[in-house]
DNA sequence: ATTCCTCTTGAGACTGAGTCTCAATTTCAG
DNA sequence: CTGAAATTGAGACTCAGTCTCAAGAGGAAT
């Protein structure tokens, strides 16, 4: 119940954010961006768009293809969700709206994604930025290798990786 | 005549390299591939692989789309070049044989890219993951912003960017 | 309510990076 | 020289994401 409630609060004041981004830019909170708001806002962890299409598709909140993907820029310029690119070709998406900033490890066999924060990096990070006169906007630290799940399977059956079809 | 001579010496380990790699997987060191390896070797700073080819095409050293991107993944395997995803939809690669690592920073309005290598942050990476028993194969810490060039010419022309087209 | 202007939507065509297929060719080992 | 295995190139294909454009709202002013 609390987690509901909370989902509640957040949704109506992730709703006020959009509706200020895009009204500061004279465009409209309409039924159909309401509609993928609340999608990402009940999708945990990293998600992509065709998911998101699918899983508004199944719950009867049909929108189409390139409105989704149009949303979605909108929510990430909004600040509501970040665009991820950890592999090619394929966008994930997170929702940040009241949450703190992490970054990434990314498993390369199973695509399994851990977050991590780390207050001294961040700061190293500022310095690095005040050496260099940089302002910085925002950054991509993402690790990638294989995670501790994978690694074990990989001990097991030495000659590994049924699925190596060599990318990245 | 000395850059001359560093760089057929790379190109000498480097293909040694390659060679080592291909044969450790009963794969050969074909002219195609030796083609591609000497146009990444020549190629400065970052590049894609549809640049690569069609600079063959044009040194009359042409390869087949498909064998350049099945072998710049080869010498991305081979340790040989990084393939970056700075944007979606685009890989880019560097030749990174011979070189340190480094991470970078990229300005985003005159696109730069600094160079910048820490310690440091390095150690407290290799600490995270030991925390979370991942096995790093390679990472991308990246720091988007506005270069010090950049920020003394918008103090000069406050209503800045024209090209602000509003992505990553 | 009506009008008008602008924003929005959806269907599907389109794009472009990258991959796959497969027949023909090359390489290497014996 | 021969056969097995790897390699190549042409082009078909895939797939995420974008674009187009006609039809459908929203809402401000009348």
């Amino acid at each position: 119940m609390s987690a509901e409630r909370r989902l509640e609060g957040e949704a109506g004041s992730a709703q006020e954010r959009l509706r200020d981004h895009l009204s500061a830019r004279n465009l409209r909170l309409t039924p159909e961006r309401l509609l993928v708001l609340e999608g990402v806002l009940t999708r945990e962890g990293h998600f992509d768009a065709e998911e998101l299409l699918e899983h508004l598709r199944r719950s009867n909140k049909s929108v189409s293809r390139a409105t989704v993907y149009r949303t979605l820029d909108h929510l990430a310029e909004a600040g509501l969700v970040k665009k991820h690119h950890f592999q090619e070709g394929h966008a994930l998406f997170e929702h940040v709206h009241g949450r703190d900033h992490h970054d990434h490890m990314v498993c390369d066999r199973c695509g399994r994604v851990i977050e991590f924060v780390n207050d001294k990096i961040e700061a190293l990070q500022e310095e690095v930025c005040r050496e260099h006169d940089f302002r910085e906007l925002r950054h991509v630290h993402q690790i990638f290798g294989i995670c501790s799940a994978c690694q074990a399977v990989e001990k097991r059956a030495p000659n590994a990786s049924p699925h190596h079809s060599g990318h990245a």
